[in-house]
DNA sequence: ATTTTTATAAAACATATGTTATATAATAAG
DNA sequence: CTTATTATATAACATATGTTTTATAAAAAT
């Protein structure tokens, strides 16, 4: 039924998120997956009806990757564990990092809604953050991930001190976040 | 000398900051332009060398603009000036907002760097930060910047609440300013 | 008035890229 | 063993785009 496969959908994917990885997700094309691959373009077609189907394989895998990234988190505290998969994310790819941000408010804004009511009950359980109103809550939520977004697309740019390090970002971003809480307490007047 | 000038310097790179703010920078081509001006490429070529040297030009364009925008600006307060004119330029131009973010960390640089050091000297001056060291004012600087980015992204991207209007975007501004300065003196014990 | 210069248009050229058609060979089915 | 299937390579085709060439006509210089 057919010689062996030698390049599989995984493979081609594989090589189009190296592309992705290196040059950004538009310097990828046809020929280069294949050349990557030491192959011809046969084997995509095979695999993919179009470049459309393959981009969409590819940002599968791309959310893939954030989500293994946020999985590997644990602190316990889930806005420092967002925090830090997000920042993971723009430095180890941030040439994919800034190309989303920049082209698909789509998926971001999906997942990030999707993750919106689960933070907001996360939050309410914090014994540091009771008595704020629901509202309340969502304002220093939303401080926090206009506070992280900013963040991590300096991180990727390369455009925080030279100095600074992944536990700097880290350092600034729960420091910010102190920030707003204690402000917002002490608006309360606790 | 050559019959009458029907198309100047000027209007191409109106043309193609016209191009750029609809259908983003990477969309301009030179058949594009010379469409919207109903002539052939060849005014183009007249005016420029090539495709690089009228991408400079526009650049040029651009940053102009923005520093249009940031003398609009006259509150006094330059933290509350650069954010307004950050804010303005994402909401107006958000094609080409994102796309200088995500392409080019460095003209941003470059700006960001010329400004840093006027900052820091007016943050002096202001009665409200008295006392504080010149590293620490450079910490709330950069957690400004920070937060000022990923406000001006999420604006770009529409990826804020949808009833947020300008107004509300420079109050979350301001209220987060206010929240890093007053922890920050609350940390120093004032 | 003639010549020269040059702004413009139109077409041609070179290259890049997505896609499809054709040829080949390896494997399975009979 | 023969045939059918299909993974792959190669080449071709269509389109897009930067750039150059050629032709034309308008304005200036002579």
């Amino acid at each position: 039924m057919g010689p062996k496969t030698k390049f599989t959908r995984e493979q081609i994917i594989d090589a189009a998120f190296e592309i992705a990885r290196t040059e950004g997700i538009d310097s990828i094309t046809m020929r280069k997956i294949a050349e990557k691959m030491s192959s011809s373009v046969a084997p995509i077609y095979v695999n993919f009806k179009n470049v459309d189907e393959l981009n969409e394989a590819l940002i599968e895998r791309i959310i893939s990757i954030s989500r293994q990234l946020l999985m590997e988190e644990n602190s316990g505290n889930p806005f420092s564990d967002m925090g830090n998969a997000s920042l993971r994310f723009a430095m180890e790819y941030s040439v994919i990092f800034r190309d989303l941000v920049a082209k698909n408010g789509k998926y971001m804004q999906d997942y990030d809604e999707k993750m919106m009511p689960a933070l907001i009950e996360e939050m309410q359980k914090d014994p540091e953050l009771k008595g704020f109103t629901v509202d309340e809550l969502k304002t220093i939520l939303l401080k926090m991930r206009i506070f992280q977004l900013g963040l991590s697309m300096m991180a990727a740019n390369g455009s925080l001190p030279k100095e600074y390090k992944k536990q700097d970002m880290m350092d600034i971003l729960s420091s910010t976040a102190d920030d707003v809480i204690m402000s917002a307490k002490i608006r309360k007047g606790f």
